[in-house]
DNA sequence: AATGAATGAGAGTTCATTCAT
DNA sequence: TATGAATGAACTCTCATTCAT
């Protein structure tokens, strides 16, 4: 049996994947391909246009932490603790799984001045993904405190990962997740 | 009379802007060139690699850092309030000065896969900054303790930076500032 | 009908003209592209690099001619008089079709000192020329007698086509041959 | 005392020196400059134009060469084996002092398509050789037989000094001594 | 005489994109 | 769907040449 077709959502993963590596300018649609296990052509006929494509890789991703991340603090038969846990869990999965980073940030570097369309997709995601964790902070915090802990912890989150990153030292992200657990403690 | 001779200086820094603003792949000789006030024939004649140029403007930031914000825990007629009131300032002076957003954060992104010869620079800046912080701590904790508020607090900076530049909303790097400021009072 | 497609064979042959036209740093890659009728985009998807290209020209030159000329003395069926009017005829063919001029001989010149992969299979050629025909003339003479005359030849060769490439007057060629012919006969 | 002024003649003869080494495109207005010790800007005030730079070089090569090496067949008080000696002697000097090759030939092979006014100048440099080694042969042979040996020996010095330059085996040159002598003997 | 700086064209090369098959 | 081939613009970089000082 030879490989099956390529679905829509293994090509947006080896994509994203590329992105994350070498950002936007840094990946051609060569190197996409190749992601694919597809030639150059074969490539254009799923999709043909590089700046369309991670529109789409991060709308989708977005999409997918909706669903799987910033709902966590909804859920109503989880503790706090259990629900941050389980968040982080999601998020350092999101973020180191394959390939260390977070796309969103990576992007967003490139995207301030050169990807006008794709700026605002980032900006939705670090605006939800704060939100969320208001959320989780709220159970604990008044309204402005849980804004201003939110705020950090997001913050925290892309430097952590930035470090982790440059510098290969998982520790950076650990020291994160105790933070948040002794703000979240009683 | 002539336009008045570009210094090695100037021209350094118009292209740090144009790094910081672009990234490396994102930022083409012409781009450099015409930041400078000069063709690109005419840039060539001072500058003759697009990876040499950005690996001087790093090594030069790096010099410049360790002059004016790593040695300041070392002055010893200041308080460590005050060593620290000066390293925010100074910082954010390097971070937020005509274009926001760090240019070894930015660079490191592309440099781990793209730039081999780039990356020890910027590791050694991250290293240089959190030992500078490092010192900073000890003051007032133990070795360890410092050395691991110094690593939350280099994240951290990466982080507020990141949001700030992408968010526009400097509130990032003011509650960054207060958190360490407590940390530091008695 | 588009016109029909390019064979490998066809592009190196096209190349190799332009190269012995005007040396290596005298052709341009444009000047290859148009040669083959290209443009320099849709030439460079064949072959991307221009020292790799003459490359492989020299390389496949030297397989055609070990195939066609350099085992010529080795074939049982003829006489050392016929094997030389084969070689002769071979070799002129190879030198003075289409363009004069010997493409070894000519992109020597750069590759001495620009050239450092290059220069091996220069020198490769000529040794093997020059053992081709040393067995020739062991038929006729003792060992020593037959390398010396080889040598000779070979420089022969080379001087006359320089020539016959300059001057356009061919006796240079007839006149080379007959030397040698001479020297064969008893 | 610092270095004395840069004669026409030094200059001429370094940049020589580099066309011989590189070919003519091969070598860029910074190496010749650079070869005489000036910079580029400096250089240009002593000759502003690459191809009248080559121009004045072969022409004073030649006059060079009609004073010093052309000649020796008029001189009557030497017998013919002396001036081959002589001639022979200049010859392989001009070919192989400080670097190997003949530059007239050198030059030839990209001046045949790119540089028209310049060929002449070496096709006239050919036939005053071979009408000086036609000379030569007069004082043995008839009329028609010189010009034919003249004819051969001057490919076979040009073959002979490429082949030197590629192998480094200065034997090539040597046994076309010899067979000039042989030729030149009773 | 000499320098440093500039220019503009063109070199080699890459890339996003297209398209006939 | 997939491929190979093509296009044209842009990219990094070099070069012959110029010129104010």
């Amino acid at each position: 049996m030879r490989p099956s077709k390529l679905t829509r959502a293994e090509m947006l993963n080896s994509c994203a994947l590329e992105f994350k590596k070498h950002g936007y300018h840094g990946t051609s649609m060569q190197m996409l391909a190749s992601a694919c296990g597809l030639t150059k052509g074969a490539f254009y006929y799923h999709y043909s246009n590089k700046e369309n494509l991670l529109e789409d890789i991060l709308i989708e991703t977005n999409e997918y932490l909706h669903k799987n991340l910033f709902s966590i603090p909804e859920i109503q038969t989880l503790t706090v603790m259990e629900k941050f846990e389980k968040m982080h869990q999601i998020a350092t999965h999101f973020f180191c799984t394959t390939e260390k980073g977070c796309l969103m940030g990576i992007i967003s570097i490139e995207a301030l001045y050169s990807l006008p369309n794709i700026l605002p997709i980032i900006q939705r995601f670090f605006s939800d993904w704060q939100r969320s964790l208001t959320t989780l902070y709220s159970s604990r915090y008044p309204e402005n405190e849980a804004t201003v802990f939110a705020k950090q912890s997001v913050a925290e989150y892309e430097g952590a990962i930035l470090m982790y990153r440059v510098t290969n030292d998982e520790t950076y992200i650990d020291l994160l997740k105790s933070r948040i657990q002794a703000q979240l403690q009683y």
